[in-house]
DNA sequence: AAGTGGTCTAGACCACACG
DNA sequence: GTGTGGTCTAGACCACTTT
C-alpha cells in the first residue's frame, strides 16, 4: 500500500474487490483468509477487517458464523403488498427457498398487539414463528400473528409453505387493506442468533397489518431481513 | 470490565447507553469524548469505538464529521406512495425540513432511464438534485428525473417544496401507477459526501417510477436515505 | 492551539468450525 | 489439532473542527 490521499482500507477494499472479480468468485464462494489477505496487501488484520467491512456494508459479500467471507447472492426481489408467497417467490427467482418452523402456539393478545389489530387484549391468538432461506442461507425470521377465528385448526396444518396459500384455499380468508411498515434496523438478540448473524448486523424490518375487507383483523406480520437479502418491490395504484 | 462471556464492547454498549438515558440525553445532543469513554470505561479507544459502531447500527447514535457521536433524532415517517411531499410531511411530524437544490438541469435522456420509462434514447428530460435535511440534520439526496412534455418552464420555479405540488397545482398532472423499489444499500461516493457521512455508511435506498392515468411516463426517482432516518409507511389495498 | 474522530500498526488470546 | 474469525491492547499519526 503507498498512495497517499485515499485511506488504505478503501486501497485494499478496492484491490480485493477487484480480484475477487478477476477470479470470477460466484455467489456464495469463500474469500481468503483475513490473514492471508494481510499479508497480501501488506497491513494488519484490522485493516482488512475495516475493507471486508466495506464491502459487507455494500452487500456484496457476507460473513457466516466463523467461517469466513462469501460472496452475496442476488437479492431476493420481494413484493409485500401481495400474496404469491415466499415460496413461490424465490422459486419464479430461479432459487430454492427452504422454511424451518422455530415454533407455534396459541397465546393471548398481548396489549401493544391489541392496541394495533382491534383484536381483544388476552383474546387467543396464533403465533408461528419461520425461518426462510434462499440457496441454504438464512434470510429472515418472521412473526406471524393470525385471528384465530376464521382458521380453526390452522396450527395443525403444515406451515412450510406460504401461509396466505392455506388462509386463502381451506380457509377462504382473503386480504383487504394493508399497512406496511418498512426501515432499516440492526438484527439483536434471539433474530441475529437465528440468523446466524453477529448482533448489530445490518437488517431490514418490515411489518404488514392486513385486514379482511370488511375490516377485521386478518393477520399481523413482522419480518426481520438480512439487509443484502431483499429489493422490495410494490406498486401502487393512485386514484 | 471484569465479567466473563459477554464481550467488552457489548458491556460498554450496555453501559454507555445506560448511562445516555440516565443523563436524558435528547436528540442531536453530543456524547462525550471516545477516549473519554475510553478512560471511563478503563478499555482502548477501539472497544469503545466497536461500541458506538453498535449502536450506530441499531439507529440510536450516529456521527457527524469529525465533531463528536450524537442521539439520533425519531424517524421521519414517509409514505412513497402519496405525493403529500417532504416538506409537508415533515411538518405533520413536528420537525422542521430543510430542501437544497443541488442541481437542476434538462439532460439527454440516458440509456438506463430510457430502457425503465420508455422515453427515448437522448429525448430531453429534466434532472433535479437535492438535498433534504430534518432539523438541520441532511437525511436525503434525491435524484428526479421529470418528462418535461407536461410541465415547460419547470426549472425555473423554485424546487425547494415540493415537486409534486408543482406538477398538480401548476400543470394538471396527477400521478397514476407507481412502482417504488427499495432496499438497504451503503452510502457512497457522492451522496455520502453530500450527506456527510462516510463511505460506506448504512443507507436506505428507494426508487420510484410514476406514470400518469393514461400509462405515459411522468416522473423517476431516486433517493438515498440515512438508514437510522426514515420509517417507510405503506398503505395497499388488495382487491 | 487544542481537541476530536479517522486511520493504522503489530502484536495477542479466545471460542469455535472443520478436517 | 489446526486454522478461522471475533475480540482486545496500547500505543501512534493525521486531518479536520472548534475554541
Amino acid at each position: 500500500m503507498q498512495r497517499s490521499d485515499i485511506p488504505v482500507y478503501v486501497q485494499v477494499r478496492n484491490q480485493l474487490w477487484q480480484w475477487v472479480q478477476k477470479q470470477q468468485l460466484g455467489s456464495q464462494e469463500r474469500l481468503p483468509a483475513e490473514r492471508e489477505l494481510a499479508a497480501r496487501f501488506n497491513t494488519t488484520r484490522v485493516t482488512v477487517r475495516q475493507a471486508l467491512g466495506q464491502l459487507e456494508a455494500e452487500g456484496v459479500i457476507f460473513r457466516s458464523n466463523r467461517r469466513g467471507w462469501y460472496i452475496t447472492p442476488q437479492r431476493l426481489i420481494y413484493d409485500p403488498s401481495v400474496d404469491i408467497g415466499f415460496y413461490k417467490t424465490v422459486i419464479e427467482q430461479g432459487l430454492t427457498p427452504r422454511t424451518e418452523t422455530l415454533s407455534k402456539r396459541l397465546i393471548e393478545t398481548p396489549n401493544w398487539l391489541a392496541d394495533i389489530s382491534g383484536m381483544e387484549k388476552g383474546a387467543p391468538i396464533y403465533h408461528i414463528v419461520r425461518r426462510r432461506s434462499v440457496d441454504l442461507r438464512c434470510v429472515v425470521v418472521e412473526h406471524n400473528y393470525i385471528n384465530p377465528l376464521g382458521c380453526p385448526g390452522l396450527l395443525d396444518q403444515d406451515m412450510d409453505l406460504s401461509i396466505w396459500k392455506l388462509l386463502r384455499e381451506q380457509y377462504d380468508l382473503l386480504p383487504g387493506q394493508r399497512n406496511i411498515e418498512i426501515f432499516p434496523q440492526a438484527l439483536t438478540g434471539v433474530e441475529a442468533e437465528a440468523l446466524g448473524v453477529n448482533s448489530g448486523s445490518a437488517g431490514l424490518y418490515m411489518q404488514r397489518l392486513t385486514l379482511d375487507k370488511s375490516g377485521t383483523f386478518l393477520e399481523y406480520d413482522r419480518e426481520y431481513w438480512i439487509h443484502d437479502a431483499l429489493k422490495v418491490a410494490v406498486q401502487v395504484n393512485n386514484n
